[in-house]
RNA sequence: GCCUCUGUAGCUCAGUCGGUAGAGCAGGGGACUGAAAAUCCCCGUGUCGUUGGUUCGAUUCCGACCGGAGGCA
């Protein structure tokens, strides 16, 4: 016991079932969710990005899903701030804060408290160095400035140097300097973190292919079409997976079948990404619903595989 | 039946004027601090369809055969 907030997280790739169990522990434990997914939190988008329906919340409260307008910009900074005001809100009503969701970034910024830069985001000057250089040259430009953000941004990852020069550009202090200073903080909550992963590589694959059938079969295509316009083609929801395929559809781009197959394809390559940033951290607990044993009813294991490592902690 | 084209990495295809071959995608690994479902980095040996021949040497040239595509009749 030392007064830290208790929390629980449920992290791993699209499609490996993290709702149910999020679900199942909320239930069991008293808790309630915080929604841990860039595209969850914007409103409009359900069928592309499994949102959890009513019927899956089994009258558990879902904080951080439908906040945005799918027009609006969103970043890992105010997810923070939210998700913090949401811990504290469903801690001090005496219940077990639950993040679930497979945005990693999102949930270290929480869980490791980190500090952001005061650098909030300069539209104009991102569209002025976007458009004036080349990914050299903007490289050259950091080095200039910050020497060792230089160093670790590779030349063509043009997002991330001109965020690095935008820090230096609104704060005029370097990104290095207040990295090291966003590490400070110490984190304010005792967290479980289970993880939902597959031993079978393959199997995973097999059930992200069959969701995006799903979503498809449930109107996909009319969800994405009743959110074009010329504001959310412009936005960041704009580029999650099975929304920016579908535009391509709609203008006529590419067939329907060519841009289910796109979906799934980058599905897949998304959720390796998400293994390799989640497969960093240590202090996952990892259950593989693949390792169920032979006949037996695979989610009552992997509850019961969580239940172990939560009493465990506690 | 004849003619032409074609057969190279899981897929699509380059290439070797004869000295055993390389891209994209897939796949694998990795990074990640205000766009993160985004952005970016690294990893390519495969009976070069089979089989004869020519050659010091053939995936590359020639013949036959077997797939595939098209054309003529």
């Amino acid at each position: 016991m030392n007064g830290k907030t208790k929390v629980i997280a449920v992290v791993g790739p699209t499609a490996s079932g993290k709702t149910a169990l999020s679900v199942e522990l909320a239930v069991r434990y008293g808790g309630e969710i915080i929604s841990c997914d860039s595209m969850q939190i914007y409103r409009g988008m359900d069928i592309g990005t499994a949102k959890v329906t009513e019927t899956e919340r089994r009258g558990v409260a879902h904080h951080l899903v439908d906040v945005v307008s799918a027009e609006d910009s969103f970043s890992c900074a105010d997810y923070a701030r939210l998700a913090k005001m949401a811990v504290e809100d469903i801690s001090s009503r005496g219940k077990i804060p639950i993040f679930c969701g497979g945005t990693g970034l999102y949930l270290d910024s929480v869980l490791k408290n980190t500090e952001f830069s005061a650098a909030g985001k300069d539209d104009e000057f991102r569209e002025r160095l976007e458009n004036g250089y080349s990914p050299s040259e903007l490289h050259c430009m950091l080095a200039e400035i910050d020497r060792e953000s230089a160093e670790s941004i590779h030349e063509n990852n043009v997002k991330r140097v001109i965020r690095a020069l935008e820090i230096f550009h609104v704060t005029g202090r370097k990104k290095s300097e207040w990295d090291a200073l966003s590490r400070t903080a110490e984190s304010p909550y005792d967290s479980i973190v289970i993880g939902l992963d597959y031993r079978s590589r393959e199997e995973l694959y097999r059930r992200i292919d069959l969701r995006v059938d799903i979503m498809m079969g449930s109107g996909l295509t009319e969800e994405v079409r009743a959110l074009d316009s010329a504001a959310f083609r412009a936005s960041t929801a704009s580029q999650a997976i099975g929304y920016k395929e579908i535009l391509s559809y709609l203008d006529g781009k590419t067939d329907l079948q060519t841009a289910v197959e796109q979906i799934k394809q980058f599905s897949r390559n998304y959720a390796k990404r998400q293994l390799t940033w989640f497969g960093r951290n240590k202090e996952i607990k990892w259950i593989y619903p693949d390792c169920a044993p032979r006949g037996a009813d695979v989610f009552g294991y992997v509850v019961s595989q969580a239940e172990e490592i939560i009493g465990k902690v506690r």
